[in-house]
Order: structure tokens, then sequence, then C-alpha cells
DNA sequence: GTCTATATGGGGATAGAC
DNA sequence: GTCTATCCCCATATAGAC
């Protein structure tokens, strides 16, 4: 196999760990382990835990500045854009309920340890709070763009860390359901041509 | 000193080192340091790591009944007992921007660790929850008061979590006093002989 | 590029002196 | 009740053969 290949292993199932059972529980055995490779190989890829970290990172920021960038072009208005996020908690909830957020659950873990990267992991938020600014902005609120984007982060931010407490996929649906009801009253003018149902 | 007494600072100290850095990161060897304690003694006190988790959790689960209680009897209204609540974000807010909701990262990361103590201490939130159904019962809102009661919590846990990420004090003053607009409109009919200012 | 073997350090936990 | 000394395991990290 190719070193890039391997590399690419490494950062997937890295990610996945990370996600899963946190960064600090995550020992390099078990990223070998599940990527099939012998813990003496790892450091030809990776020298430091620290490097896989960054690595995941700015994957994470790639792939999700790429999903932001296809809704942008893909919805029929910012409104259905702001639907596709809040409708994040619905497709993944079962990892959700499992797992919390994987930007906040890692920014929580980052920030308690100190870490380097607590920013770097932080900048993920920036991405969807940007975006959705820019939403808002489109929607005609420019003055409160950015207090209504951080607004719908934070709620996605509660919902999921009360989902994962207590398990409650009913929860996230009424949750959901409010958040839609909250943005249709935000921008009551705003075209909506393809409307989608809470659930 | 007696046993007693070192017992209760070894709680104490445990219970800030884990809130500080959480759980896994925080060694005995730091809480031996905080306390003045040789790493040897500590063993007098407690067996085992997962020993002093539980006996943080206990001390949370009574301070925490303590205040509910507390403030249930004070208040003047059901409506200032859940101000009181939301109002925790504004007097902690520089230890929320610093570590989070000691209580949401808490389950995070025990959630993370597949720990045996993660329910107990997903109990902490249950006891907000109950207590918050029970204002809302009072309130006359019988019918949707637990889903109430779990939007109140979502909306702190979303707050404390962006507040962490960001650091951003104006946030929280903002949607503290959104919740506070919410909680009107919720139950505009209810007696409110003492209003406080939002911030 | 992948392996085995190993160095090094930290953390949980124990034994036993005082 | 407090201490020092120590054991054991696991995790990061390295060296060097293949």
């Amino acid at each position: 196999m190719s070193a890039s290949e391997t590399r690419q292993q490494i950062v997937d199932v890295a990610d996945r760990l990370f996600y899963e059972h946190g960064f600090e529980a995550t020992s390099f055995a078990d990223i070998a382990k599940d990527v099939g490779l012998s813990r003496g190989n790892f450091y030809y890829h990776f020298k430091t835990k620290d490097e896989i970290l960054d690595a995941v990172i700015a994957q994470r920021l790639a792939n999700t500045s790429g999903m932001l960038l296809a809704w942008e072009q893909d919805a029929a208005s910012p409104t259905e854009c702001i639907r596709n996020f809040v409708h994040i908690l619905i497709a993944n909830r079962t990892k959700i309920m499992a797992h919390g957020c994987p930007v906040g659950t890692l920014c929580n873990e980052l920030a308690k340890l100190d870490h380097t990267a607590k920013d770097r992991a932080a900048s993920l938020f920036t991405l969807f709070r940007d975006w959705l600014r820019r939403q808002f902005v489109k929607l005609g609120r420019e003055e409160d763009a950015d207090a209504l984007a951080l607004h719908v982060l934070m709620r996605s931010q509660g919902v999921a860390a009360l989902a994962a407490a207590f398990r409650d996929e009913e929860f996230i649906r009424r949750e959901v359901a409010d958040m839609e009801a909250w943005l249709h009253a935000q921008c009551p003018a705003a075209s909506n041509p393809n409307p989608r149902q809470p659930a």
C-alpha cells in the first residue's frame, strides 16, 4: 500500500475513534489495530499524537467546508440551507445520542486539556458560524446575522448534549421542529419554494 | 487532621480538578499535591479513582438538590425560580467560558469513556429537569412541562458550550436575555412581583 | 514501508514502616 | 493517618532489522 493511502486510512480511523472515545482515551495501539498496522510502522506516518490530531482537524475542516459549499450551491434558498444544517441532528441522531456532537465534544476535551490545538478545533465552529451568518444576511438580517447564527449553533449544541445524556430521539425531533418554526418566524417573508417536513 | 476532614478535602479538590481538567486527565498525584497529601496516604481514604468520582458525583447531587430546594422556598414565583436557574450562566460565566458546564462536560467525558458512572452523572441533569418541570406545572403548563424543562436545559447547555468555544461573555448575556423573553412568552399570565434585569 | 524489540515515563495501586 | 518505597501496566516514542 502506498504511503498516502495508509496515511489516509490512519486519519480516517483516528477521526472515528477520537469521536467515539475521545482524543486522550484513544491510544496509538487502538488506531494501529483498526488500520491493521503495527505500532512501530505507525511512526513512519506520524511522529506524534498531536500530528494525527492536526491531520484529523484539517480533514474535518476540509470536509465541512465542502459540505457547506455544496449546500449553498444546491439549496433553493438560504432558509433551505439553514434547514439542512438543523437536520444534521436528525440525520446523525444515532451517533449523536451515542457520542454527542463531534465538534462540541472535541472542543470540550481539548479545552480541558488546554491543548495547543483547541483553537483550531474551535475554528470548526467558526466555519458553521460564518456560513450561517451568510445565510441570514441573504435573508435580509444584516444587523443581527451573527447573533442569529450563534443562536442556531447554540441550539444544535444544546440538543446534541442533552440527546446524548438522555438518549432521547423524540426530544431531538421535537427541538428540530421547534427550530424550524423559529426559523420561519425570523424571516417570514423569505421565499421557500421547497418546504421540507420536520421529520 | 481527622479522616473525615481529609476525605472532604480530597472530594473538594477532586471536584474542582475534574471540572477544570477532566476526570481522566486528573491523576492521583494532582489531587494529592493540591490536598497536601502523599500519594500513598491517599489510598487510606479512597481505594480507587472511581470511588473518588462516585463521591464527587454524590456531593454534586446533594449540593444541587439543596440549592434547588432553597430556590423553591425563597423565590417569589415559579418564574423567579426558572430565572434563577437561567442566571447561573451569568453568575458562573468566567468558569463556564474557561471549562464549560460542570454537568455537561462530565457527562460528555464519561459517555465517551463508557464509564460505569456515566448514568449517575446524567442524573445531575435529571435533577434540574424534574425541578424545572415542577416549576412549569405550577405555571399551568402540565401538558408540556417536561418538554419545556428540557428546552430550558437544552438552551443552557448550548450557551455553555459555545461560550466556552468562543469565550464570548456578550453572547451569554444576549442569550440569557432571550431566554427570559421566551420564558415570559410561555407564561404571560404568571405573577412576577420581583422582576430582574437581564444583566 | 513494514516489522519486532525495546527504551522511557507516568499513573493506578499495594506493602509495610512509623 | 501519614509516610516512603515499590510493583505493574500501559502509552508514547525510538532503533534498527527486513
